[in-house]
DNA sequence: ATAGAAATAAACCGGTCGTCTAGTGCCATG
DNA sequence: CATGGCACTAGACGACCGGTTTATTTCTAT
């Protein structure tokens, strides 16, 4: 009992090396080795957790998608109407308010954290089980938001517009091209302008013609 | 003379193939015998012909980008008024009216072969020249498509609202973000949504508060 | 015919993922 | 307390592929 727990422990601690790993040199660059030296655990151990590398990532982006959502509710959980809540989480993009910054680690948000802007495009096309994955977890937080602009507009606090599930999609399109631009000239210039768009986007209560919405 | 001629053809000719490989298999992912088997150069002309990977994938991203600006003043030449000339930007990004598309090839447009989609978060890590190469081509895209804006608002076609650098790049983001969600749920509706809300945002007059530019 | 550049071939070394066998420690049962 | 069994650790090993370098051949121009 106890021995499966310090066993779910060293799981647990591959995973998270894996993740700080992935995070900055991608999925296929990381290489099996550099996660096991860095957590100092043998090769063997990783194939008794994981059966397979492309296992390993799965298990790594389910993880996070978990935990995103988990954090996002919690960043939800305080309070404020529903405009309020909803510029919360596109801020967290900039900034995390709940995670302290110091000199060693400068300001950074959750789109420096962020697994989707920096795996989607390479595991789209190299395992189909890492992308549905990715997919679903994809899903799910744009229903989150959408689910979130609705009850903006219940409370209002944001004007009527285009179906709130469009407007998610629309508003997540444009803070990940934001974090991809950002990551690509170093600069976090197009973060702080997604944020005034943001803005600009749900006071705009005019609907666009039928947008078709899955 | 003749002889370098030729010489520059088989250069091209690892450029071109390394284009088709990596904009699916990715930078890191994708070997360099698995291009030069593709195209039957033996290994050792590659560092005849290339310095490094790392500079071979530079030459393949300015290329990239040098044509990329051209196949988009090929599709400005057209006749139309501004708005008419920045819609077929976009459009394009669905379906390239300029390439045919038959059964083998189905309909495919600028977002499917899009090197930033596909390069931008893994390359920002991996290698400063390249990432160095891949940003001064996204600042000069983004120069352009606001530039095609100020043209649209000169002609009247498109009202006047937010400064063109500031709308040009959050227009870019938006379709960065829809291409990479469409890679990833293997759905073109993101593609459609976007250029839904791309008319909807040339449309919005409303200026949002002060943004910083660049 | 020959000097020299252009192009190619082959060897190199390190790292890849994954397998496999051996060994350790812990728990439950007799 | 012994013993068997299971979860886990340990790391050597294999086959292969990574990018790079060096040596060699091929060709052209003089």
């Amino acid at each position: 009992m106890n021995l499966t727990k310090k066993a779910q422990v060293t799981r647990q601690h591959i995973l998270d090396t894996g993740y700080r790993l992935v995070l900055h040199r991608g999925f296929a660059a990381m290489g099996l080795m550099e996660i096991l030296k860095e957590c100092g655990v043998p090769k063997g151990s990783f194939y008794h957790y994981f059966a397979s590398k492309e296992a390993f990532g799965c298990a790594l982006l389910q993880q996070y998608v978990d935990e995103y959502i988990e954090k996002l509710a919690r960043l939800l959980a305080e309070t404020g109407n529903g405009r309020e809540s909803l510029m919360r989480y596109w801020n967290a993009w900039i900034a995390d308010p709940t995670s302290s910054s110091d000199s060693a680690n400068p300001v950074q948000g959750w789109a420096d954290d962020c697994l989707v802007v920096k795996l989607a495009a390479e595991v789209a096309d190299l395992s189909e089980d890492m992308r549905r994955v990715l997919d679903a977890g994809v899903q799910q937080l744009l229903a989150r938001i959408a689910a979130l602009i609705d009850e903006a507009r219940e409370d209002g606090s944001v004007p009527d517009g285009a179906p709130s599930p469009a407007l998610a999609r629309m508003l997540y399109q444009m803070w990940l091209g934001a974090a991809l631009l950002t990551k690509l000239s170093q600069n976090r210039m197009p973060l702080h302008q997604a944020l005034i768009a943001t803005e600009t986007l749900l006071a705009c209560d005019q609907t666009p013609p039928n947008v078709p919405i899955t």
